[in-house]
DNA sequence: CCGGCAAATGTAACCGGTTACAAGCGTAGA
DNA sequence: TCTACGCTTGTAACCGGTTACATTTGCCGG
């Protein structure tokens, strides 16, 4: 491979002005640079990343880790990672506007993951990491190494920088909807995977917002994994026991269609026998039928604001304007400037459409 | 940062053997290697990716490039991506085995994301390329420098590795079904943008099938960008000619689902008055009134193949047993050990739901 | 008790950039 | 004509690992 030296020698300088070439250095003469960049570009040069990561004591590059769940599966249940798509693209959109790249890595937890984050933390200048990837233990040793921000994890990694959304406050508004506006008293849960804290909050909230409606009944909550799958099960378990609930709140879309999917296969109507509500708002709810009530979180802006804060933790050189890039929410990002390590928590919201008894044009 | 030196002082040897007990060298004895890992521990040391990577001469990265389209837009529209996030995944999915992360980068083409890639390239060992990021000429320019797999690139790169779709077959199924099966005659395209490599093939095949078909008409095509709201205005500009098509041919579900929609909204009936497919597959597709008739691509085989031969160039060490990691279409991948530079295409296949005319239960 | 060989460890060069510091050069002012 | 100063450029150390080669150590048979 070519290297400065070779870019020196065939313009006959030192690779101390190449360097200065390739930083755009005010201190060179014109004349001088052109020979260098003519030279450059002949040779198609390039630097290397890794000698210049060395140099500079800075790789810019940034890592997001996050799980992959059922990656092994058979059919297209893909889907299910929607959730950590969406952020990628929200991160890479903040990237962009900066020399800084993505390095990603997803897994399904582990000590072989485990192993898989530690070298792949030697390759980065600061980590994102989602729902609950390492113990909190190892989470603070890895934070004294590099920088860190956690998203969609739960509590108990105190101290830390971390992103969240409101997932208790959107299970209220869908609690408080079904009851309030529909006058349902017979709910029930449909949780999702033990590892995600996400859904661990849902269910803690769903078991509290009941309990604050008189007359109202939690009955047992079914668990599944997120997947489609799993709310179709879901759906059969409910019918097993006989009296089905007036009203069934899912811990995510993918379950709350494949609960529907299943009712509809079942001959039960829904809303008319069974209202049905989901979380998350991911495209596919529009298109349902009924499409579905769900809650709504504000995914894009997670990914987003963890990336600037994460460059914010490491100095990142060249932030974009910041302009437009964060149309929503413009308060709040103002104040991060003391910067103190907290966690933040984004606001969820209720998307009613067909599927809780409303009456709905088939809209998006 | 602690370094290799530090752990050398405090464990009492050299950097060497450091080093050694890093690689899992066998020449160290039992003790040194017991006392050097308490200190490693002890300190929670990682190497520094770059300095290795500058050392070995291998920086265990691979570099995924992509398009990124219509990023900006307000809405949800970010399911455009499902193609690249579905190929993220596979890639993903076959370097779990291995000691080498990805590295991506999206971008709106233009001169601006030309230089990321540039500077991108510098820091990998290697680079997938979807679509045509880059000028055939950029292409093989880069490509002498670092080893290059394309995706789905039009076929200008001649010499270059690429994978690609059937397409062409993908679309004349879907037309051969149409005109065969249900004995449409009028039928008409909507296309993808023009620089999707895939779009042009899709569109170029579906004029020679139309061809082929006795008294069968192609109408004039309208065209869409892929995403949804684009296929709501080309079900738009369809009914504003008059007579609207038998059938329309769409250059992928998402513009299908959107056009469908919009039908809807207008009273017109699908399949009754006008049939519908679409292309790629994705996951919404099966959840539509009526469920999508559309052409299935391998997406996943196209990112695992295309991460398979890319570690092949690369001569990765530590590839997996290869088993079970391929368990479709077991063939064809063991031709490859000569490895000669080659264009490989996967077949697509149609999948026929109700959206076509075809009686369906709504399953997936 | 010693030469010789194998195993274990250390020394130092090298990977390809960056940059502090030194040095060269041209010109303006004395 | 000489000095000083500013603009360009070069020299060489350093970033943190790896590894060829040299060296030391331990153990064997003679």
């Amino acid at each position: 491979m070519t290297t400065v030296y070779d870019i020196a020698r065939q313009a006959g300088v030192s690779t101390a002005t190449v360097s200065r070439v390739l930083h755009g250095s005010s201190l060179v003469r014109p004349e001088t640079r052109q020979r260098v960049v003519d030279v450059i570009e002949r040779l198609g040069f390039v630097p290397n990343g890794s000698a210049q990561g060395l140099s500079m004591r800075r790789k810019d590059i940034i890592g997001l880790v996050a799980l992959e769940r059922g990656a092994d599966e058979i059919d297209i249940e893909r889907s299910s990672q929607l959730y950590v798509d969406e952020i990628v693209h929200a991160v890479e959109g903040v990237l962009r506007g900066t020399e800084i790249s993505l390095l990603l890595s997803f897994g399904p937890r582990g000590e072989s993951f485990q192993r898989r984050i530690q070298t792949l933390s030697g390759k980065v200048d600061g980590l994102l990491m989602a729902e609950d990837v390492l113990p909190a233990s190892q989470l603070v040793a890895l934070a004294k190494r590099v920088p860190l921000v956690l998203i969609a994890r739960s509590a108990d990694a105190t101290g830390l920088d971390a992103l969240t959304v409101d997932n208790a406050g959107g299970v209220r508004a869908a609690v408080t909807h079904l009851t309030g506006v529909h006058g349902y008293r017979r709910l029930c849960f449909v949780g999702g995977p033990p590892d995600s804290p996400d859904a661990k909050q849902r269910l803690a909230a769903f078991g509290e917002a009941v309990h604050g409606v008189s007359g109202c009944s939690a009955e047992p909550a079914v668990h599944g994994d997120f997947s489609e799958a799993s709310g179709s099960a879901a759906a059969r378990a409910l019918l097993a026991r006989g009296a089905e609930p007036e009203a069934v709140v899912c811990a995510n879309d993918q379950m709350a269609i494949g609960l529907m999917r299943e009712f509809w296969r079942s001959g039960v109507d829904v809303p008319g026998r069974v209202a049905v509500t989901g979380f998350d708002d991911i495209y596919p709810a529009r298109l349902t039928d009924p499409p579905l009530t769900t809650v709504s979180q504000p995914l894009r802006e997670l990914g987003t604001r963890a990336a600037r804060r994460l460059l914010d933790r490491i100095g990142a050189a060249a932030l974009p304007p910041a302009a437009e890039v964060l149309p929503a929410l413009p308060a709040a990002a103002e104040v991060l400037p003391a910067l103190p390590a907290a966690a933040e928590v984004l606001p969820t919201h209720l998307v009613v459409r067909g599927s809780c008894g409303c009456r709905s044009a088939r809209e998006g």
